[in-house]
DNA sequence: CTACTGTACTAGGAGTAATAATACAGTTAA
DNA sequence: TTAACTGTATTATTACTCCTAGTACAGTAG
């Protein structure tokens, strides 16, 4: 499915939750589509069952996917998402990341720019 | 000068990063200005000159400042920052952002209103 | 019932953050 | 030059988080 840095000083879990977000948001895994199973995805990365189930959770907690217990976790369809809580985090990164890039030199329409480029590879909806 | 949150998950140099950062995109610490001293910051804060030192060579690494053996750390004036390195990795970013941005709902013209937003209150240069 | 699913808990090892103490190097002013 | 400041580096120790391992409970589907 994908590869890990076990040695990265970023943690196992929020390496997961990166990389199983940018697989949810470029449409690899469809809407309401079944992920693996904490056991299956574990077995499959020679990680810890905990700690699939920790980037899962967060998964949930950012709005992402949903999980039934017995059943499995799933793909949270965008457009249904509804999480001011962390729509309001994304604003906040957003703005401090806008005075970083200014700060560093970039303009606003080279920003601007790249907001258009992501925006035509997404379309979802 | 501000507060630290010594039981966050977050370490402590890099909440350190984090404000000063703050502090230095929004003209509070001006051009050239100079930083509190490693130790003299330590003390004000409570906390180890070791942590000090750590954020402030990443501010440096990053661009926002300077040291000079025996005189001290400024802040390195905007628009004078060449730093390709950090630029790259806040273009990916913003990048990452704006697609989990769209994914949770916001528009490119929401996302588009916080640039400008946020360029208004800069206008550095 | 059986075999899947998610979820929760405890215990232990490994690695990083933070502290403490010390030292060296360069600047500045008396 | 000396004294007092600056940044910078190193080592040792403690505290905390990540990760693992093992086990257990709850809900679903055949």
């Amino acid at each position: 499915m994908f590869e890990l840095d076990v040695r990265s000083r970023k943690p196992i879990y929020e390496q997961l939750v990166e990389k199983l977000k940018q697989l949810i948001i470029n449409d690899v895994l469809k809407e309401d589509e079944k992920l693996p199973s904490v056991r299956e995805l574990a077995q499959q990365l020679t990680i810890n069952p905990n700690t699939i189930q920790k980037a899962y959770r967060e998964l949930e907690t950012q709005g992402y996917i949903y999980s039934l217990k017995g059943k499995g976790s799933f793909v949270h369809p965008s457009g249904k998402v509804d999480n001011e809580e962390e729509l309001k985090k994304v604003r906040e990164e957003l703005k401090k990341l806008f005075a970083e890039a200014i700060y560093l030199g970039m303009t606003s329409e080279e920003i601007a720019a790249l907001l258009r480029e992501v925006e035509g590879g997404q379309q979802d909806d």
